[in-house]
RNA sequence: UCCCUAGUAGCUCAGUUGGUUAGAGCGGCGGACUGUUAAUCCGUAGGUCGUAGGUUCAAGUCCUACCUGGGGAGCCA
């Protein structure tokens, strides 16, 4: 018999038919002369009520049976007597693949703390809420490669190693075959990467973005989505060492058309998610609503449906940054003095300010665009005004910044010059300055943080509940 | 890296001004139960109180250092 995928027998069984499924207990209920036993295969958030006879099976058999059991399991779909399901398969025939020692198997039939589970990160696929976090994050994966293919972009793949440390993203992973003691060094007493794998130092990448360029153009629409790595000591709900971005680079794309890109792609794959993961959504959502129950009422947030709707329906924010500096000035948190870090021109916006912006003045995502160019990267397009630079960030409420963009300086002379201004060496990045020694055009892309993304999605709190294993400061465990 | 905070049973926590034998719920185990919904009822086992020092007649409780977790900040995606 063709085994089904339990989200198959939910949505198309029919009762009386014949079926064999296979997935891991979540709970099994018992008395005299009935077992009771959800199994769920990872197919969907809903579990398969399996009914088995006590008298049938023997109390040996059934007794072995536990939380994350494995098994395989032939019987007939039936209406079900009771009232959480609607239907229910009649056991016939049960095989144990592995047993689960319920004394030590550490994912008990109750609620556990995320901290513990992440502990348990390798177990944590078995509940219900990660099960329902990572079948969104596969959704958003292929939905982005879907809505960029449909578009005409060309999925580009930038090099995980780089020589190039040129954009000062933050601090890099050194990529290295030389002996950690005593490494060969030079006479002037430095370690010598003339004697290393690839003749220089290298490290693992920080942002695919100026290979994306080179792709964008020739090919026109290009976007990258991998791993990226940051050495930074950084230990906050928002941070990892190792994470997934999305980087869309657009020949021809101005500022304007980079953020409609940008806000037109969030939206889809909102919508996308809406469509295609509701029932995770709903089990998440739930979840939070628990939890916000202990909240006072004027700290609970929205509910997590009603959010992703909110977003996909309403039009984000468009503000430079001179107005959103202004708007600040006249805040009430200003006025107050309760803001902890001046609000000057010229100045980066602390989380503090951009959270006003979101959170409490705009109640919306927010687009913030031209930004002195002081406090943005050498790439970015000068703007006329000879202050700012063509940049925008995408601010999400709780999450902050989700996307960072910018057009591109076009002009060799100008880019060139602003290298100089901040200390970056051309001549390294000779091969990235050809895209405009020959034939130059303008263009503009951005990086959405992948995690940062799913964070909105399911509503999850901790950046490293979002990835399978996290990697951050002083953990790599698994 | 900085600030705050926590570490007690498998999990989530309580443990009074330092004072006898460190508790509860859940989970586990044993039993009961005519179909349960993270079942219910009865019973039961389970602890080097994060680690190392120190103060004291006496430390889970006070002090110091370190380790680990959580929250916030910076950096950023």
């Amino acid at each position: 018999m063709k085994r089904l995928k339990i989200k198959e027998v939910l949505a198309g069984g029919q009762v009386g038919q014949q079926v064999l499924v296979k997935g891991w207990v979540r709970t099994k209920r018992g008395s005299k002369n009935v077992n009771f036993i959800a199994l769920n295969d990872g197919s969907t958030i809903h579990n398969l009520q399996i009914v088995a006879d006590v008298e049938k099976f023997g109390e040996e058999l059934l007794k072995e049976i536990n939380t994350s059991t494995s098994l395989a399991i032939t019987g007939e779909l039936v209406e079900s007597q009771g009232s959480g399901q609607a239907v229910e398969l009649n056991a016939s025939d049960i095989i144990i693949y592995g047993k689960a020692d319920p004394e030590k198997y550490p994912i008990q039939p109750k609620k556990h703390s995320l901290e513990f589970l992440r502990e348990n990160a390798h177990l944590r696929f078995r509940t219900a809420t990660f099960s329902a976090v990572f079948r969104i994050r596969h959704a958003m994966a292929f939905a982005i490669h879907k809505y960029f293919n449909d578009k005409g972009f060309y999925y580009l793949h930038t090099p995980i190693i780089t020589a190039s440390d040129a954009e000062g993203a933050g601090q890099m992973f050194r990529v290295s075959t030389l002996p950690a003691v005593n490494p060969p060094s030079t006479e002037e007493g430095d370690v010598d990467f003339a004697q290393d794998f690839f003749g220089r130092p290298t490290n693992l990448t920080v942002s695919g973005q100026l290979e994306g360029e080179l792709g964008a153009t020739a090919l026109g629409e290009i976007y990258t989505f991998g791993p990226t790595f940051r050495a930074e000591n950084s230990n906050t709900t928002r941070h990892l060492a190792e994470f997934w971005m999305i980087e869309p680079e657009m020949a021809f794309y101005e500022l304007t058309d980079n953020m409609d890109l940008a806000e037109e792609f969030l939206k889809y794959l909102i919508e996308y998610a809406l469509e295609n993961c509701l029932d995770d959504l709903k089990f998440l959502s739930n979840r939070l609503q628990q939890e916000e129950k202990d909240k006072p009422a004027d700290q609970r947030s929205m509910e997590l449906i009603e959010k992703l709707q909110f977003v996909r329906d309403n039009d984000f924010v468009r503000c430079t940054y001179t107005e959103a500096i202004d708007i600040l000035k006249n805040s009430k948190p200003y006025k107050k003095g309760k803001f902890q870090f001046p609000v000057e021109w010229g100045i980066d916006l602390q989380s503090e300010h951009e959270r006003y912006l979101v959170e409490k003045h705009f109640q919306k995502p927010v687009i913030l665009i031209n930004y002195p160019k002081d406090i943005k990267a050498f790439y970015m397009k000068q703007n006329d005004d000879g202050k700012t630079v063509a940049a925008m960030d995408v601010l999400f409420p709780q999450i902050g910044e989700i996307i960072g963009g910018s057009q591109r300086e076009e002009n060799y002379d100008k880019l060139v010059a602003r290298m100089e201004e901040m200390d970056i060496p051309a001549e390294e990045m000779w091969w990235y300055l050809d895209t405009r020694r020959f034939g130059t055009v303008p263009h503009a892309g951005f990086g959405l943080g992948f995690e940062r993304f799913i964070l909105f999605v399911t509503g999850m709190g901790n950046i490293r509940d979002v990835i399978a294993f996290p990697r951050t400061p002083k953990n790599a465990e698994f």
